[in-house]
DNA sequence: ATTCTGTTTCAGAATGTCTCACAGGCGTCG
DNA sequence: CGACGCCTGTGAGACATTCTGAAACAGAAT
């Protein structure tokens, strides 16, 4: 039903990237300045591996790689977000995470990517060839103790999200979903006036909840009528009573019943 | 609710285990043969670390750590089944996977474990201190890509186990689970006559994916109804036709409705 | 401005799952 | 031995969520 994929193989993937040739097509000008940091976490950079590998740039709904596809490179996202997920032979989708700047997509210990990436917005990466990180693993144990943090981290995300997943309600998801993204990028910004930024669409969130859309549209509309949050834009939410959000996040099911 | 924990905390963990102290009471003989083997894959031995580590011995529904406690030891399952799970504050439970021999627990990355495990029957740990594991993991590099694999994995289970909790069918998702329980445990079991063993309780089940334990056992009853399986007892059911169990298991939505 | 495409929202009907209640089997314990 | 607790299995009704189809709406392209 909704796939688009299998289109492109993994051949010649290192080549495509090193000359910079896109694997879709109508992409826009890219003028925004280049934010060059590199991940907000002291953990995530790579103290053996030399920074001046490849960056790479991928518009809006590009695909990054694809389910199946064989493993050639771990990317770190520099600037902008990425989803990944999983489709089951019937065509149902669940979106595993999403990635923002600092996280990796490290599918090194398999031979094929366990799942599909693709760009939400425009967004760069900064590519490490897998051949080249194993070996590095291999020989300096810093290096592979870093990696070991990285799946880590995102073990305890997974984790995180199927309690989410297998014993929250709607309310309940979409509450601990906002939350998640109102949390601060880096120290700093208070509560007051707190203003999220929605990357992704409702399609995406849906499939990340194990939600159909409607339901996600129908409980943020919900939050916005009774004073929680106020829509600015689809894009743009505002949260005017975060407490509110987390008491709907969280014990839902034990007062409100 | 559901809380019985919290009774006894991380403190002297290291003495209790190795004198030998029970955490729980009650505990029958342990006059089984202890099976020695260590692990059925051949990447999860540590080669730099000597074998002779503390092994310790659970009982059947003995708490072996509890979330929001130090970590103090990484542990594999040597022999039985372990289930692990996190609690929302209102109770909600979500058991997050189920350790067999073999399997790692290794919360190393954070400082408080991430959910409390629990043994289902009786059980064999080989337990690791954290500071040990760690230490060797910062210089040896075999090691720390070893643990890299074994957290990889988790996570590559982890992520399956989104797909299933948010976008399965309960009949999907039993079917799902039973055949994972169907694997058999290496090599050789041929299809027929497939007789699978289920350690853990309906209640577990449930719990692990995302479903009420009714539908859980009306799910099983369902099967059995149509055929597929067969009862023998609670704990063990024979799949007499595995092609239709898959068929449940993944394509449900498509074909059938 | 206008068309186009995709997203967001809405409402009613259909359905799957949960809740609550209870019965039977089994082992434990007094 | 019977009482009790725990686990499993079953039924009927209530509820939440999805499905279906349709209508606004926004942004991009023309």
């Amino acid at each position: 039903m909704r796939r688009a994929c299998a289109v492109l193989s993994g051949q010649g993937f290192w080549s495509r990237v090193r000359h910079g040739v896109q694997m879709r097509t109508s992409c826009k000008d890219y003028s925004r300045p280049a934010s060059g940091f590199c991940g907000q976490d002291a953990a995530a950079d790579v103290s053996g591996l030399s920074l001046s590998h490849a960056k790479r740039r991928y518009c809006a709904k590009e695909t990054i790689c694809i389910e199946g596809d064989e493993v050639e490179a771990i990317f770190q996202v520099i600037d902008g977000t990425v989803k990944i997920y999983k489709m089951a032979i019937d065509g149902k989708r669940q979106v595993v995470r999403f990635l923002k700047a600092g996280d990796w997509l490290a599918d090194i210990a398999c031979d094929e990517h366990r799942h599909t990436a693709e760009a939400i917005g425009d967004v760069t990466l900064r590519l490490w060839p897998k051949s080249e990180l194993t070996a590095l693993m291999r020989r300096d144990a810093a290096t592979a103790m870093m990696m070991f943090e990285v799946a880590s981290r995102s073990l305890a995300a997974a984790e995180e999200q199927l309690l989410v997943l297998g014993r929250k309600s709607a309310s309940e998801k979409v509450a601990t979903f906002l939350l998640s993204l109102a949390k601060p990028p880096l120290g700093g910004a208070v509560e007051a006036a707190l203003v999220i930024d929605i990357p992704m669409q409702r399609t995406d969130i849906a499939d990340y909840l194990g939600l159909s859309v409607e339901t996600v549209c129908r409980k943020i509309t919900e939050f916005a009528r009774c004073g929680v949050i106020t829509a600015r834009t689809a894009t743009h939410l505002q949260v005017n009573n975060i407490d509110a959000l987390r008491r709907i996040a969280s014990t839902e099911g034990a007062l409100v019943h």
